[in-house]
DNA sequence: ATTTGTGAAAATATTCACAGCG
DNA sequence: CGCTGTGAATATTTTCACAAAT
């Protein structure tokens, strides 16, 4: 709530590697994983894109952008391709996350061993709770919220995990943004806001679930009453009843 | 545009409403419902925009495509649009959901308050380790997985939550769509094989922060090289050593 | 024989910029 | 005036389809 002007992070192009792609890398880095454990030296681009839930041509073009470790003919080989992906995901460093935030869900991502096990080091807990401090959770002493600058130097802390009430979260990335954290994983249901050259990526429980009613509402309205009829082109599905005041329902 | 093409594939489009939009209609409707109770009734496309971290021309795209709504020189009426928006998402009637695995985060999922307050009630816990099955849980009691079924269609649920370890994901989500649930959110790291016609949304933990990483590497590399807290900047480690302890819910 | 890598085309998404309404 | 709604212009992403490589 400062004068400042706020910038939300830019989406697009980052310098060579397109944002979609980056977002699928993981999502190939994980397949391969699975793949060299059952047995797989090599694997073609159908193969992968296949484990991966995404078209072949899409996954050639996305390791098109790290540059080409496939043998034409064969196919690629896996542990190349997966060193290849984890060197462009910046995972051949292991990164110090600290975790604001131990309440229902905090404790369980305290708890997630996929975070430990891909690269992630929960360095510290926080709360603002002093009720919650000191308590230990999976192996980690719950410490005071003030404590968050000297920790985040000590251990060259870059990521942020936000797992407080939405009302407590702008200020605890305020509060991370200054003690140097520069990307920060949101799951707090709010919009954060945060200075140029700060990520944020937010994960949002029941956003998935709005997005999910929408599609269902539009199979109900498509399989139910008439049949499958569909609006005809450039017809968006009328609104009906310009004004209703039910709301006792409507979402949050 | 002409010629319709007869395009059965899911691959991301919804008749009327884009799918990006769609994924934005919750943030507005919850910028909205914070203005709504801070007095507003009114809100111009630029101040809902700021409030919901976009720029106020896509905004404006965006409520364009569930009609037009606004007052010219005016803004748009709060109530009246958190109704338009509740209504294009589907969230004027109250989804039935079931949750699969009880586990350290589906025990914080079966917790959210965010899910009962935005249109979700969950209907009914599952678990397949015979253990839990019992064991009672924000007020719901951890049934047998083979309950499914009987629950679906009982309590008319079409959504439903995976939140397992990675290696049963896909045996739940194979049985959740034979119960006749169309609508899928995933946590478990893993992708989901499902039929046409059923939607899947993931939610990736670990997959969200590799993707943080993959920003801050970049920062650290351009950054002047070393001007920072990155832990061996500039010194690109030569190989990942592809160390693997997963225990829990991972699936790498 | 296969399968990669990639230009070019098509489809989506975002932003611009301004006409037109209140 | 100020602000919405929207065509037109850009930008990004996906898909196609095939030459090149092994």
């Amino acid at each position: 709530m400062s004068g400042d002007r706020p910038r939300i992070r830019a989406a697009g192009r980052t310098r060579g590697v397109p944002e979609a792609t980056v977002a699928r890398l993981p999502v190939y880095l994980r397949a391969l994983h699975a793949l060299a454990d059952a047995g797989h030296d090599t694997v073609s681009s159908e193969e992968l894109a296949v484990a991966a839930g995404v078209n072949s041509a899409k996954l050639r073009k996305d390791l098109s952008h790290l540059g080409s470790y496939g043998t034409r003919g064969v196919g690629y080989e896996v542990a190349l391709l997966v060193d290849q992906i984890s060197r462009a995901l910046g995972l051949t460093q292991r990164w110090a996350v600290v975790l604001i935030g131990v309440g229902n869900l905090g404790h369980a991502l305290a708890g997630y061993a996929g975070f430990a096990s891909r690269g992630f080091r929960i360095a510290a807990l926080f709360d603002a709770d002093a009720e919650r401090v000191g308590e230990r959770i999976a192996g980690l002493d719950v410490r005071h919220i003030d404590d968050l600058d000297h920790v985040v130097a000590e251990e060259q802390v870059c990521i942020g995990v936000i797992s407080t009430p939405a009302d407590a979260a702008q200020e605890v990335a305020d509060r991370l943004v200054e003690a140097g954290v520069t990307s920060i994983l949101n799951f707090a249901p709010c919009v954060l806001q945060v200075p140029d050259g700060v990520d944020v990526r937010k994960v949002d429980l029941a956003l998935e679930l709005q997005i999910l009613s929408f599609h269902e509402q539009r199979k109900a309205d498509s399989a139910g009453l008439n049949g499958g009829r569909n609006p005809a082109a450039g017809t968006v599905t009328p609104l009906p009843a310009p004004r209703v005041d039910a709301r006792e329902v409507v979402g949050r």
